[in-house]
RNA sequence: CGCGGGGUGGAGCAGUUGGCAGCUCGUUGGGCUCAUAACCCAAAGGUCGUAGGUUCGAGUCCUACCCCCGCAACCA
């Protein structure tokens, strides 16, 4: 059994400025990633920039850059934010490094070889300023479903993948692997909209442009995106490189994240294309859906667009990644609306989790002078229930991170951090307090340290800087009691002792002040 | 008849193989005082899109219809 944990993120074209759905699919791989550290595998997380393309082009004319400044300043732009936004990725591909195209020329000349790569004629119905060929289905009244105008009819040269000689293999291993695509439904979906009516050959070279990957042997002709970019997964772990150490170690990679816009490429021609490779297939690969707006699709002219930096600097980094995987379900569309954020920080944040660790930490200082007393069994009936019933919310939580049911899983999270609260109603310290039980009180605070403790385990993945805060406060150093397989447990702290005086994690934000300030960034 | 998803208390959603309709927020009432006007408990509120059918019993199965939303091939 491999102990490694590959995940990639895709990789994304820089034609503007990342928005948060680019954000919600990184932060989702690199809680995944953290998840799987916790549990002592060794991960890494793959994400880059899809440099190619004549948008990529004509955006960098448009700048008076040539389009490497532009994509280089692009991907700088990127990793700022991922680095801002904690991401630990562990690479970071451009479609225009070295290393990336002189693979995807070698396995474009093994297709050629091995006879997947014909060359024909690629026809279509063309739209010159969207630089895209439409099919007749696709038009809106007889023009350009983007932009509105005239398309002409053209043809040029071009190469094809041949994937009909593939279908039935793919079709095969989607029966063999249930767990190959995640949600369920988009299998259907694949096959029901692309596969069942008869795969078309995929057309993987373009003459109309030369912002891409040359083919060695015919250089009039330009790599065309997909297969340009999918190999991007392969090509920065050094696949067919001197130093293919990384591509033996983690391919094939553990899960694959992709955007629903995105689907049909990595479920039908990647695996495709890797068949071609002989290779393994990746064990999972995901899609998530979007995020969206309440009026739809977020877009500069309705005036919804909201950017990552915006949630980022004004309500912390760990709000912002909470917001995302807690309200965006992988299988269904997410919306955001100032809102449903306003009222997730408060609720969830403030009124729940840090209001406990901050009552708590309170009750210690007040009852014990600060030190956790060391754990002394289940005196009672109502402490026995709460591990009982918190044992079973952290299988819980488990069973629904192994499914990506990460949404799912916080909320799971939640019902415990609710069930601590309870906890403290149930058990009255200050009654105890005064009729000085005192074994029942040193119990008591021992199951809330404990349950803090392992909350702050939970969360960590998604939110680092807030879990390493509830450590502090509740005065849990050692890293092994940091670690995922130490939940399980429950005797395990020994001599902590907390801060002398609670610091509130999250404060409440005025809801109305908050939200008239996001609409207003969003109209911006 | 292209394919798929969905229509459940005021809002947003769960509802596995048919068996007393749940959760979060909101509303109302109560409790508590350790805490950030927080926390805990309780109540009100639903003809489960419409119309039929199967069944002792259907949100859950079948049929028809209405409405919403994705996908529909080279568009990251």
């Amino acid at each position: 059994m491999k102990n490694t944990f590959y995940i990639t993120t895709p990789i994304y074209y820089p034609s503007g400025k990342f928005h948060i759905g680019t954000a919600y699919t990184t932060v989702l791989a690199d809680t995944l990633k953290r998840y799987h550290e916790l549990k002592g595998e060794e991960g890494y997380l793959l994400t880059g920039t899809d440099e190619h393309g004549q948008k990529i082009q004509e955006v960098a004319e448009k700048n008076g850059q040539t389009p490497k400044e532009y994509v280089d300043q692009m991907a700088e732009q990127a990793k700022e934010l991922w680095d801002k936004m904690d991401i630990h990725y562990d690479d970071f591909i451009q479609t225009t490094e070295k290393r990336h195209e002189v693979i995807v020329q070698k396995i474009f000349e093994r297709f050629i070889e091995q006879g997947d790569i014909y060359k024909g004629e690629y026809e279509g119905l063309y739209c010159v300023p969207c630089e895209t060929y439409f099919t007749e289905t696709q038009l809106i009244d007889g023009k350009c479903p983007d932009c509105g105008r005239d398309v002409k009819p053209m043809k040029e040269e071009a190469y094809f993948f041949n994937m009909k000689k593939y279908v039935d293999r793919l079709l095969r291993y989607y029966e063999e692997h249930p767990d190959f695509i995640k949600p369920d439904f988009r299998k259907n979906e694949m096959i029901n909209n692309f596969i069942k009516p008869g795969l078309e050959d995929l057309c993987v070279t373009r003459t109309s442009f030369d912002w891409g990957i040359k083919v060695p042997s015919d250089p009039k002709h330009v790599i065309y995106v997909w297969l340009d970019a999918l190999t991007n997964y392969i090509t920065a772990l050094g696949y067919e490189s001197e130093d293919d150490s990384l591509f033996q170690k983690y391919w094939p990679a553990n899960v694959q994240i992709v955007g629903k816009d995105i689907a049909r490429f990595h479920l039908i021609y990647w695996p495709i294309f890797l068949m071609a490779l002989d290779l393994p297939l990746p064990k999972t690969i995901m899609v998530h859906n979007w995020i969206m707006m309440k009026d739809g699709k977020m877009s500069k002219s309705k005036g919804n667009v909201i950017y990552p930096e915006t949630l980022m600097e004004r309500y912390g980094l760990d709000a912002t990644r909470y917001f995302l995987l807690r309200e965006m379900p992988v299988a269904q569309d997410g919306i955001f609306s100032p809102e449903a954020f306003v009222e997730r920080y408060n609720f969830d944040l403030c009124n729940d989790l840090s209001n406990l660790v901050n009552r708590t930490v309170s009750m210690v200082n007040k009852y014990f002078g600060g030190n956790v007393s060391h754990y002394n069994g289940t005196p009672n009936e109502v402490d026995e229930e709460l591990e009982k019933s918190s044992v079973e919310q952290i299988q819980k939580v488990e069973k629904l991170i192994n499914n990506f049911e990460i949404a799912n899983s916080i909320q799971e999270i939640w019902n415990l951090v609710s069930r601590t609260n309870k906890y403290i109603d149930e058990t009255m310290p200050w009654v105890l307090a005064k009729e000085e039980q005192t074994e029942k009180l040193a119990s008591s605070m021992y199951h809330l340290i404990e349950n803090l403790r392992k909350i702050a385990i939970l969360i960590k993945p998604l939110m680092n800087e807030t879990a390493e805060n509830i450590f502090h406060q509740i005065g849990i150093k050692e890293e092994a009691l940091k670690m995922w397989d130490s939940l399980s447990k429950y005797d395990q702290i020994k001599g902590a002792k907390v801060i002398e005086k609670g610091e509130p994690i999250f404060m409440r934000l005025k809801v109305e002040e908050e939200i008239d300030y996001l609409q207003k960034v969003m109209k911006q």
